[in-house]
DNA sequence: TTAGTATTAGTATTTATTACTGTTTATAAT
DNA sequence: ATTATAAACAGTAATAAATACTAATACTAA
């Protein structure tokens, strides 16, 4: 993969933030620092870097998010502002499960916990 | 809710298969019951039976597909054939950990296991 | 039976994403 | 350094999923 100004910009957008935007938010992060980007080229890049390993998409309900975490994890999401927050899980125990359950390979678990984050629970 | 013959049959439609169709499959197999029913009237009356409790929203990758069975479940999905597959989940231990770690009160659980399904496996 | 309103078919619009095309740019070889 | 070439680009058009709109239709309570 050959170096471009806009790919490296669009990688170091989704790095330097943890709140897993779409792609129309990189675009929109992406036209500050070069105006006349296009939202093609957003896409296309976003879609290649996940290609590569470089970054991971996440399915936020039917909305596509990019999340720069590329090892295995999974999300909370808050139902009140949608923030997704990241979240380490241990998920050998579920893959085992599975696999003598319901004779089934597992690849890898994509897991959302929907409920209500700490910045509205008043303690 | 007032009662109409193309709810009925879209409900009906969910209600007698296992594969989770998507609005357009829904269109698809209501048109042969009524010829000119709208795509419009399927999304407004699946949205509307989903808000009704009577089915379930699911979302597989970024499509939504619909569901009868509307207890808390979670999907295996296999990546050769693309199937969804039904599975119960004892909820409650993860419910509980990420209630404490996170301070994150959980309100449901939405889970897709990835891999490949018992048809591709030969043993 | 009728009045009132939810629902409909059909169409237009919106939103997210991908495809296309002529131009530009990174980079490897001269 | 210059050039050749293919990757990448901006800009635009096209596609697909879902929603919004509107005049006509059809439930249902009175």
């Amino acid at each position: 993969m050959r170096y471009s100004h806009q790919r490296d910009t669009i990688r170091k957008i989704i790095y330097s933030t943890n709140s897993h935007p779409t792609a129309d938010q990189v675009f929109i992060k992406a036209k500050k620092i070069i105006p006349n980007i296009s939202l093609g080229t957003v896409y296309r890049n976003l879609k290649q870097l996940e290609k590569a390993g470089i970054l991971q998409t996440i399915y936020d309900g039917n909305i596509i998010r990019y999340d720069w975490k590329t090892e295995p994890h999974n999300h909370l999401k808050c139902k009140i502002c949608g923030d997704l927050i990241d979240v380490d899980m241990p998920d050998l125990i579920i893959q085992l499960n599975f696999e003598k359950k319901y004779k089934f390979e597992v690849d890898n678990v994509e897991m959302t916990i929907i409920g209500t984050c700490n910045k509205h629970i008043n303690k």
